[in-house]
DNA sequence: TGACTCTTTCTACATCTGTAGTAGAATAAC
DNA sequence: GTTATTCTACTACAGATGTAGAAAGAGTCA
């Protein structure tokens, strides 16, 4: 399952809670996204079709909630982006992450303690 | 610079060595990839358009050679990754990578040792 | 100097994506 | 009830993408 740029916008926006109608859907875009409702419930058919979301109907009215979610979906996209850019293996990306000499100093200070803490929280116990 | 699913196929095989020709290119791809010869001269004719690689002739020959850095590519690509599916910010997408449970044990083995020798070099000196 | 074999350049075309308008049905507001 | 507002279902359409064929030029081997 692969989301297109746009149906990104549509799933962030129904991750962050649902069940939901295109209208909420809709109010939670982020400002700089300026689409007509009717675009959104463009997506939102398209998005059904794709089984990435379920619609059901309270009345005549569309309720919607995601199927695919959002762990799944970040998922596929990291899997992809390792095979596409980085011969598949996720190693080479974390390190292409680390190396990456455009990262500001803080983004990277950020990523190094991420890391420890996860390091040490699976090694927990080991001390 | 944004680059499709299959111009990244071909921009893989023109990373690998350079300048090259239409055909070494072609020649280089996965076998996986199956593509008539002029799909790939299509290819590099839009990439070129659009300022990812150059086109020198030698004689009636084309000879390609990147202008986009594998190095760029990736960055831009993750810049992508991150923006569209972990609301902009690396953290968050590497403390994913970290704990994705579908990561296979050895997978995981394999970031944590890079993650180790990338903190340790990183604050090498400091000891 | 043909007969082949590649190559290049153009053109084509189906799908997918982004984006939305229209018209009619449903709801809400007087 | 009549009007204004909101939704839904359908249709549309341009540009991006994947994929390649046809025709004509160039190289090459007998």
């Amino acid at each position: 399952m692969k989301l297109t740029e746009a149906e990104w916008q549509i799933m962030n926006s129904l991750w962050e809670d649902w069940p939901a109608t295109g209208r909420q859907i809709a109010d939670r875009l982020p400002e700089n996204v300026n689409w007509a409702y009717t675009t959104i419930k463009t997506m939102l058919t398209r998005l059904a079709d794709k089984q990435a979301i379920k619609e059901t109907k309270k009345g005549s009215i569309g309720i919607y909630e995601p199927i695919l979610t959002r762990q799944n979906a970040r998922r596929n996209a990291l899997k992809s982006l390792a095979n596409q850019a980085f011969d598949g293996a996720f190693g080479p990306l974390m390190h292409f992450l680390l190396d990456d000499q455009k990262l500001t100093p803080k983004q990277r200070q950020e990523l190094i303690q991420t890391l420890k803490e996860d390091t040490d929280k699976r090694q927990g116990g080991k001390k």
